[in-house]
RNA sequence: GCUCCCAUCGUCUAGCGGUUAGGACGCGGCCCUCUCAAGGCUGAAACAGGGGUUCGAUUCCCCUUGGGAGCGCCA
């Protein structure tokens, strides 16, 4: 590869689920990188397995690119499309002897496999048809073509994170490149498609990395130039046990669903995994500035939701208030009957979204604290309000009333004569504060009450304190 | 079983031979306060174990242990 191009990168997936979080780190990785150097990042649909691959997971996968904001230059690159060019490939190496036909069965290989693992010696091919023409009563059957793969020497995978990798080739087998219904497997597609494509850097999961050496090994039978190869460490669930569906949230679309933005999820999925200092808040801007394959590190990480909550936190204290309202709106529209605000509504959201959103870690935590400003009429209780509005809590409620509703409705009106009152009383704010906040809101927790009862309106907030007053 | 990878607070990590081992999340305390948050201050909390190399190892090498990945006509 010249020095002087610019690097071409990829996200690879294969449309067998959903786009899931550490497939998102694999593809924002790439395309850090890419936007970093100024160069290409594909997306190319591994849709190989037939049987597997459906049209529903491709939209998935697309959308969740959409979703995490990595977009893709190009058109979108569908691997079985170039099955053709992949038969050709073979074809070669078959005419110059570097691949061979192999005609053992599926059960002959399973035999072979657990007799192998029975004697406590290594699973792999063991090449019986490596150096065995076909006789008479091969024709007509089905065969799959084999890699004549180097049996000496060794083969090392140049890592710009975990450095150089070394695998004896003895310990490689020849692996299938054709199946026998002439379809082309991964292990040849893959490095076809980045010769074609022009792929400079193979950033990948580092359940990839064995497969590296036996790429290497097909790369070399055809004499390709090799790319840059960088395995990223896995990402586990909290556990530290393999990320699996038991943890929930794999797919981006449950995070997306579950109240989180797509800067957090840029920002939280960039830091696992890679540093820049002490730095944890970090833009996309400023991470494609940063981003580079040298701090990556070596080791597997764990999801750790709490970290995800504080800095989707902070994500949504710096959004907007207009954006949020636009957000939230999308977000209750997506609901399971989908919910629309009225114009009211939206402009309640509005008014009290930057006490709102100091108060948030997800869009439905924002959503939950909001309801109270959704709807009119008096408000069904919480547990904890329905405790504040105990007899005394209501008699509190009722005693207070005349003094608030004396006062202009200001925020800073009814808050000096609550205070007033209870001066008065010799009761803490608290103490006449809370039962307010209990009917105003159904809640015990709520932005400032004061502010609320304001934003709220006298005739609205008295239909709420009236239903709980006495 | 075989091959390969990894190893600093509970978690994410900084560290690239000499540091009081730093930051962030979470946790505890204090402050602020009408609730809940946010914010400020503060506390507890780590170099897996054993050998080397070195004047000196968290840092370099080896072993052990512990995690993980792969070993398909899946990708």
């Amino acid at each position: 590869m010249p020095e002087n191009t610019k690097p071409v990168l990829r996200f690879a997936p294969s449309p067998t689920g959903m786009l899931h979080i550490g497939g998102a780190r694999t593809a924002l990785f790439n395309w850090l990188y890419a936007r970093h150097a100024g160069g290409t990042f594909l997306l190319r649909i591994e849709d190989t397995d037939r049987e597997r691959s459906t049209p529903e997971a491709v939209d998935a996968i697309l959308n969740g690119m959409r979703w995490m904001g990595l977009n893709w230059d190009g058109d979108v690159i569908y691997q079985f499309a170039r099955a053709a060019r992949h038969r050709e490939v073979v074809e070669k190496l078959l005419a110059e002897g570097k691949a061979y036909r192999c005609y053992a069965t599926a059960d002959e290989l399973t035999a072979m496999r657990e007799e192998q693992k029975a004697a406590g010696k290594p699973m792999r091919y063991d090449g019986r048809w490596r150096d065995r023409a076909p006789g008479p009563e091969q024709g007509g059957k089905p065969f799959v073509v084999r890699l004549k793969a180097r049996q000496e020497g060794e083969t090392i995978v140049h890592d710009v994170v975990l450095g150089h990798v070394r695998f004896e080739n003895a310990q490689l087998d020849d692996m299938v490149l054709l199946r026998s219904d002439g379809t082309p497997t991964y292990m040849l597609a893959v490095v076809v498609d980045d010769w074609d494509m022009g792929v400079t850097h193979v950033i990948r999961g580092a359940d990839h990395l064995n497969n590296a050496a036996r790429q290497l090994q097909i790369i070399e039978a055809l004499s390709l130039p090799v790319p840059v190869y960088g395995h990223l460490p896995l990402i586990n669930g909290p556990d530290g046990a393999k990320l699996s569906k038991r943890h929930g949230a794999l797919a981006v679309e449950a995070y997306r669903d579950m109240g989180y933005l797509p800067e957090t999820m840029r920002n939280y999925l960039l830091r696992l995994g890679w540093s820049h200092g002490d730095d944890e808040i970090i833009s996309t801007d400023q991470a494609i500035q940063w981003f580079n394959f040298e701090s990556i590190g070596k080791s597997a990480a764990r999801m750790d939701y709490k970290k995800l909550d504080n800095l989707n936190g902070h994500y949504i204290r710096a959004t907007a208030d207009a954006t949020l309202v636009a957000e939230v709106t999308a977000f209750l529209s997506r609901e399971a009957p989908p919910r629309l605000l009225s114009m009211a509504a939206r402009q309640r959201l509005e008014a009290a979204m930057p006490s709102l959103k100091e108060r948030a870690k997800t869009l439905v935590e924002l959503i939950a604290g909001a309801e109270f400003l959704f709807t009119d009429g008096p408000r069904g209780l919480d547990e904890a309000a329905a405790k504040l509005l105990s007899p005394e809590g209501r008699a509190a409620l009722a005693a207070i009333l005349p003094a608030l509703e004396a006062t202009d409705w200001s925020g800073p009106g009814l808050e000096a004569a609550a205070r007033a009152f209870a001066d008065a009383k010799t009761l803490k704010l608290g103490q006449v504060a809370q039962p307010l906040r209990a009917a105003l809101t159904g809640k015990a927790s709520s932005p400032p009450l004061f502010e609320m009862l304001a934003l709220l309106g006298r005739q609205e907030s008295l239909i709420r304190l009236r239903a709980y007053a006495g």
